[in-house]
DNA sequence: ATCCTAAAACGAAATCATTTCTATTTAGAG
DNA sequence: CTCTAAATAGAAATGATTTCGTTTTAGGAT
């Protein structure tokens, strides 16, 4: 049924489990991010049986292969979000509601270029990632 | 006798303790980063007692009040490094070695403003790492 | 449609880096 | 020198995440 997804899956070498679209349905329909404990518990109803390790596995394993993205949180906890734009960008995480918004651009090419050509370093893989409180977190944190 | 770092824990409003000092010295000869559990093993023998948890809680204390920084790591362990450079700057670290290299800019405060821009967002924190291998580290990769 | 096999999932148990807790020690202000 | 809040000890707990041997399944091949 969501043929995207599946289609997604099948780009990424991964077999299209109706727990992998479960996953990621739900995680479309989520405005910010989630734990696997979060998704195992909204997700165990829908199936027979559904383990909190194949919750776990799932995550990283599509995160690995670009289909979700991962939460770098001051917990060190494990958070996942789904997010369809596929040009290359970053994001903006409220550590109050969880809600994500997409930052477009970061200079990377030149940092990326700045580091090789310094020391000859290669660059495998960077992290950028703005902490804060979204508009109305931020809001309801002045009424206080 | 290392003034400087004593100066620098009582500006961050902590107390000199021999071996907070101790564990500074250690990180500033290190080249790169290092995990709680390694400074624990080089260090407890200049002392009649050192707990791992002390180590643990000065680290996190130290890079809390930014006199130490923290490596974001793939495999999601805590490491710290010293950096006295106290311009706002960013780091590459070479996941073979541990090395740590500087990053000057990075281009903060044009997304800080568009975030808070677009949606009233309060950016609190921000991430930049480059992960990868330094020169000597990539230089070796070809090698093999 | 059925077979076949590598991939995926199960789930109980283990892991182990990190944290907690209470008692004891200490840095450093007064 | 005294005093006290801050720092440390160290054993124990924690709990999110991973492992492992077994069972099930997706999807290409027949
Ligand atoms: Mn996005
Ligand atoms: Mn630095
Ligand atoms: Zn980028
Ligand atoms: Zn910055």
């Amino acid at each position: 049924m969501d043929q995207r997804h599946a289609t997604a899956l099948k780009a990424a070498g991964m077999k299209a489990t109706p727990k992998r679209l479960a996953i990621l349905e739900m995680l479309e329909a989520e405005p910010g991010y989630a734990s696997p404990e979060e998704l195992w518990k909204r997700l165990k109803d829908r199936f027979d049986r559904l383990g909190l390790p194949t919750v776990y596995r799932n995550l990283e394993e599509l995160s690995e292969s670009g289909v979700l993205s991962k939460v770098i949180h001051p917990n060190r906890q494990l958070y996942y979000y789904f997010c369809s734009n596929r040009e290359h960008h970053h994001h903006f995480v409220c550590l109050s509601c969880r809600k994500v918004e997409d930052i477009p651009s970061c200079g990377i090419e030149a940092l990326e270029h700045e580091v090789s050509k310094r020391n000859g370093g290669k660059v495998l893989s960077h992290i950028l990632q703005l902490n804060g409180l979204c508009g109305g977190c931020a809001d309801n944190e002045e009424k206080r």
